[in-house]
DNA sequence: CTGGAAGTTTCAGTCACTGTATCGAAAGGG
DNA sequence: CCCTTTCGATACAGTGACTGAAACTTCCAG
């Protein structure tokens, strides 16, 4: 499968669309932005802006299908007996360091918690597409673990992670929209990660919030 | 605070533009049929009826709020000592078995399964629904616990319950859609939320779906 | 009885998103 | 090297959810 001029014509379009939308969005907020708006600035056709994106959301979120496979790979690939939450956990570890390390990562990750924070519309995004990496996550330990239909583990497990992924990137995204330095959100996240997953792991039954009587 | 004859009319309103949408939904698909179709056929306008309802999915979700404050209220007035794991697994169970005996509500429910299988917008809504469930949920607990801000364990259970909810939903829904008599997906639904809040009291280090070697 | 609050209507509009027909450039086979 | 097919982008003309403002009606209070 070569690349030819016209996939790499196609990408580039892409690119350039997503670029400049999160430019637009960046600078003027999400809601004050139209996609017409970011259409003409990446010197497309609105038509074309939907052919390449499903939503007007997913302009933020272009990267989540990237995102998603290598999640996926990270935790097919990982090590016979070792178990699935620990291979999810080095990954999305990984993922977090990386964030805080690489100075590109960083800007861009600040930019999504300003976005992010300003937009119902793009959280509500944000949980539709950890949704979608549950159900393939789910799917991909149904089959591994041969589960029948009745064993509601593979789900449960795919669903909790992406909760503690979610909270995990609120955490640092908090500690980033407080001025928090380069260095200090990227250990934030993973320690946050590490008490989510310990917790999942171990399970609520002895916390299991007790009433204050 | 005595109930008016405005007031009156005005929940009168609001029930007779719900039943209407679900009616037609019911009958021709969710996305067959328009907003002002509904108000029409409600004997309303199109404007009147998103003064009710925020978006089209929430006529489908009307009750919505009613659930939430239940649901709020069943974990707040548990006794004293008790977990709110297991307070919410009492109502929620309190509320699968009601749906599944009461023949009102089971229609009701065969209902929803067949608008919410066809409707990918509406399954979305669920989630947001149910995010803001969890949300309530979470503030509750973490009044009640005195938790910091980094305490990860309210929110984490408080998202947990509501997957584990999502899914004992799914359950029953499949067996509505199998057309599993109405005597069946109640004790179906109970049993799926009884495993899915042991799996999560318990937590996943005795699955944790070891990868076969 | 009268002022005003609240629910509804009317109207005019914005904007995300879609379907269809079409164009032009780039594969690819003969 | 041409001819056909493929496919990404365009132009255009929509649909339909949702909004804001202003007027109109109905109910309640002082």
């Amino acid at each position: 499968m070569v690349e030819g001029v016209r996939e790499l014509k196609k990408r580039e379009t892409r690119r350039r669309i997503a670029e400049t939308a999160l430019r637009l969005f960046a600078g003027h907020g999400f809601d004050a932005v139209t996609v017409a708006e970011v259409a003409r600035a990446a010197g497309v056709t609105e038509k074309t802006v939907f052919n390449h994106f499903e939503t007007k959301e997913d302009l933020v979120y272009s990267e989540d299908r990237a995102f998603e496979a290598e999640l996926l790979e990270g935790v097919r690939t990982r090590p016979a007996g070792e178990p699935a939450l620990a291979a999810a956990e080095r990954f999305l570890i990984g993922r977090y360091r990386r964030l805080a390390i690489d100075p590109a990562s960083g800007d861009r990750a600040r930019m999504f918690a300003t976005l992010v924070a300003a937009s119902p519309a793009l959280r509500a995004r944000e949980r539709r597409i950890h949704a979608r990496y549950a159900d393939s996550l789910c799917a991909l330990l149904a089959a591994e673990q041969r589960a029948v239909p009745d064993d509601m583990r593979p789900r449960l497990l795919a669903e909790a992670l992406m909760v503690v992924h979610r909270e995990s990137l609120a955490m640092m995204r908090a500690g980033l929209l407080e001025g928090m330095p380069g260095d200090e959100f990227g250990p934030r996240a993973v320690a946050a990660a590490r008490r989510g997953l310990a917790l999942l792991a171990g399970g609520f039954a002895g916390y299991a919030a007790r009433r204050p009587g």
